[in-house]
DNA sequence: GCGACACTTTTGGTATATCAGTTGTACAGT
DNA sequence: ACTGTACAACTGATATACCAAAAGTGTCGC
């Protein structure tokens, strides 16, 4: 599935660790296992909008119990990305256009400020390993990648932006709905025209931060929001 | 504890209820109490920051068993009301400068945001029940109630507003940083000053809220949670 | 014969009890 | 005084029991 040991890697430290698990190292336990992996099926679309979930055949399926699948489900509630009707069961949270505005002017918010506080601390912090995602990303080839590798890119992206934000509670908001924004990216993904020059914005925001240009990466990470969902829109 | 049968309505109506959930008269499962009384003992500092919990005894003090108490634990880690150390137990979040600094960095941009909206939509939807909520705390007597009674009309305005913004993703998470930043006011409310300013600033934000003008909500909100910054700094 | 109502069955949710594993602390021995 | 071992406490996991609701089927009445 994922061959190349730097992806691998960084996808590990960036994406999979729950947010604000300080510890990438730490013993998961099976309930956090659980939620990454059914978070990662919903996301991509292994599990589509509106499919009703079996507690029960996920569980067998994780090889876990039903309680830490119950409980990963409860956090995945709390993430918007199920939804459980008592005594009916649980499905993947539908979706409609008035979601995408929802979060799109959320993030229309968040994005910029954490580009913003990421440029400013990473002068002194992190501006290496942001140099260094940016390059590997200018050297992908996004036509040979299919589309399970460019969203672990994407979420690599803007996961280590927001980790270098430095702000623990602005990672926990931005993490949530940048999860919505991409199972909704999946969603349109065969239909987007101009998924390259998506990732084209991702090296210039990378470059922008990594240089300490705070304004800079600011507009570019509004830019990149609002682009995403005019996107979206277009092809509707 | 509560006894204006408006104030207790309207606090149940706003504050009691479970984010996005959209009856407020559906049944609450056990997990939902415990929630909520545990979560308003944390806000109130009924709990205070760094304190142990220890689930048993909640669970029998709310007279429900210990899994209902564990869901709510499990919640309130998620709004990091609480932090749990696997095996050494579950305790009430610390708090420090930084994170009212983080806290209100989020809220500088999303108070505002959700004024906004709120302003928008409120000339031909919600500007009735603003105003008469406006009206209603013009007409409290600040001096006389106590501070438990002052949090909920402050956790009321403001989840007034949120609702109003027609936004659930905003909603949710902007009550999730007004719990933690009125459990910050609720540390500092017997150094604080001017409590009543604050309230002021209330009802100024509805009433143009209701009005319609947006631009102006948009900067009374800023200036209300930069206000409220300036204040707990100032008396640290 | 058709329709409506009631009962039963199935499914999913909630709560409690139990078990195992881990960690921290305390006490004792060197 | 320090280290190692043992015990206690607590969390996390799972199974089980109980409950509520919904849907389907059968029977009775019109």
């Amino acid at each position: 599935m994922r061959q190349d040991p730097l992806a691998d890697n960084l996808y590990d430290l960036l994406v999979t660790v729950a947010p604000l698990e300080l510890d990438p190292s730490a013993a998961t336990s099976l309930a956090d296992k659980a939620y990454v992996a059914i978070r990662d099926r919903l996301i991509m679309l292994d599990i589509r909008p509106g499919d009703p979930i079996d507690d029960d055949e996920l569980a067998k399926d994780l090889g876990v119990g039903r309680t830490p699948v119950r409980e990963a489900l409860k956090r995945l509630e709390g993430d918007r990305l199920v939804v459980s009707y008592p005594r009916r069961g649980t499905f993947a949270t539908g979706m409609d256009i008035s979601d995408l505005a929802h979060i799109s002017d959320i993030r229309a918010q968040l994005e910029p400020l954490a580009a913003r506080r990421a440029a400013e601390r990473a002068v002194r912090t992190a501006h290496a390993e942001l140099d260094e995602l940016a390059s590997h990303i200018q050297q992908l080839d996004i036509a040979q990648l299919d589309r399970t590798e460019l969203m672990r890119w994407d979420l690599a992206v803007h996961r280590a932006i927001y980790r270098a934000a430095g702000n623990p509670h602005l990672e926990d908001v931005l993490i949530r709905y940048d999860n919505l924004a991409t199972r909704i990216f999946c969603l349109f993904l065969d239909r987007l025209p101009t998924v390259d020059e998506h990732v084209g914005e991702h090296v210039e925001l990378l470059r922008s931060i990594a240089a300490g240009d705070a304004d800079r990466a600011d507009d570019l990470a509004r830019e990149h929001v609002l682009g995403f969902e005019r996107a979206i829109r277009a092809v509707i």
